[in-house]
DNA sequence: TATCATATCCCCATATTTGGGGATAGTTGA
DNA sequence: TCAACTATCCCCAAATATGGGGATATGATA
């Protein structure tokens, strides 16, 4: 299975390295490469890609403002920031804005590939360094404080799966992907979760999943 | 220069798999381990460690618990949670504790000692999938800093109308009932809707409007 | 041993949602 | 006055979810 890549970097020097990198690997399709981001909606929705690398800094349009618009029209890409700098406001504009991993351009030669593939399997990659500043972010921020465990409604552990992952946004077959098992156990198991939440659809699952912190 | 190395696990095969390890690099010096956590500020005062290594599913105390009591006593040790699961609550449980970083068990033999140089740099190594989480997290609460900026979504009144009945469970139909307007005027507005929370399902849609209080 | 709960898989038919398009009318403000 | 936004409505085609059946295998438990 290809993976389709786009580029924005207006440094032509990187977007040539990153094609020479993304080449020696085959499951890689660069479909696209470009300069600048002021077309950008249009370059993706032409070239499709699953993967977009962008560079925060861009002339014209700011890159961030670029990742605003394409998860807009196009929010099933996933985004990929690379930059120079560490600097927190845009790291986090950045996340803000959707992006979905952010790596320094210093590892792109050693960790590129591997964050493409950590993107395209749910994760989110980003440098260490990085990732410190966005927990230090989420530990000064307060988080409603979670009370009781509900298990109320007796789910049982792989249901209890199944139902994160509906929480999560994901359709019955991306969940049967994610836990390797076919489409119809995956109905199964959520035929027995209405039966014990009492509920008859997926929204309604989902917020009452949430609202008595059964995820 | 030596790192100072602590491992608090219940499981003896996991401290000795991760002893020896550690002790292939010579720059890791292990100074203490621990199959509980009843006395661990004690310990961890005595053996005086730069990095701990903390089970998140610990005996007696939670592993949670502990390091928000480590971290009080010792706030400039740093600690490296490992876990089976990625559990959504206990990754922000401990991470409001205090711990620096992120690993799950799987990925031990092959990123262990990457992470505890990161550490060592003032990163915090996490796995793609938990930064996905984190950044999910991040997204959805209301921040300090530049929050409204990007966070807006700029709903119209109907459209939280539409949003609020969708998370209560209501289908296109009975909320174009509800609302006394035509099926198709409901579907406009959630179409509306989905781009501008950038979803693009209900459940989708009722996670984020529930986790963000839109609704 | 028999029963129960769990986890896995299958079929058929129907209902609902979603992704593309467009269109009209009223309001507000630049 | 024109552009932008809101709220309303419509169509077609495809993807997804739902309802209601049933089946097999495993392990625990009574």
């Amino acid at each position: 299975m290809n993976l389709r890549i786009a580029i924005f970097d207006d440094n032509k020097n990187i977007r040539d390295s990153i094609s020479l990198l993304l080449g020696t690997a085959p499951q890689f399709l660069i479909v696209g490469s470009f300069d600048n981001v002021f077309t950008c909606v249009e370059d993706v929705i032409e070239c499709n890609p699953d993967i977009i690398l962008m560079d925060i800094e861009m002339p014209g349009m700011d890159g961030i403002e670029a990742v605003r618009l394409i998860k807009k029209i196009v929010p099933q890409v996933q985004i990929l920031m690379q930059t120079v700098f560490e600097d927190d406001d845009r790291v986090f504009d950045s996340i803000c804005a959707g992006a979905s991993g952010y790596i320094l351009k210093n590892f792109l030669n050693t960790k590129l590939i591997e964050s493409l593939i950590e993107l395209q399997f749910g994760g989110s990659p980003m440098s260490p360094s990085i990732a410190r500043k966005v927990l230090h972010q989420l530990q000064s921020s307060p988080l409603p404080v979670k009370q009781r465990i509900s298990n109320e409604y007796n789910l049982t552990p792989r249901e209890k799966e199944v139902l994160t992952e509906i929480v999560n946004g994901l359709s019955y077959k991306m969940i049967a992907d994610r836990l390797n098992i076919s489409y119809e156990t995956v109905r199964s198991h959520i035929k027995k979760i209405y039966e014990k939440l009492h509920v008859a659809s997926l929204t309604e699952a989902v917020a009452k999943a949430i609202h008595q912190k059964i995820v």
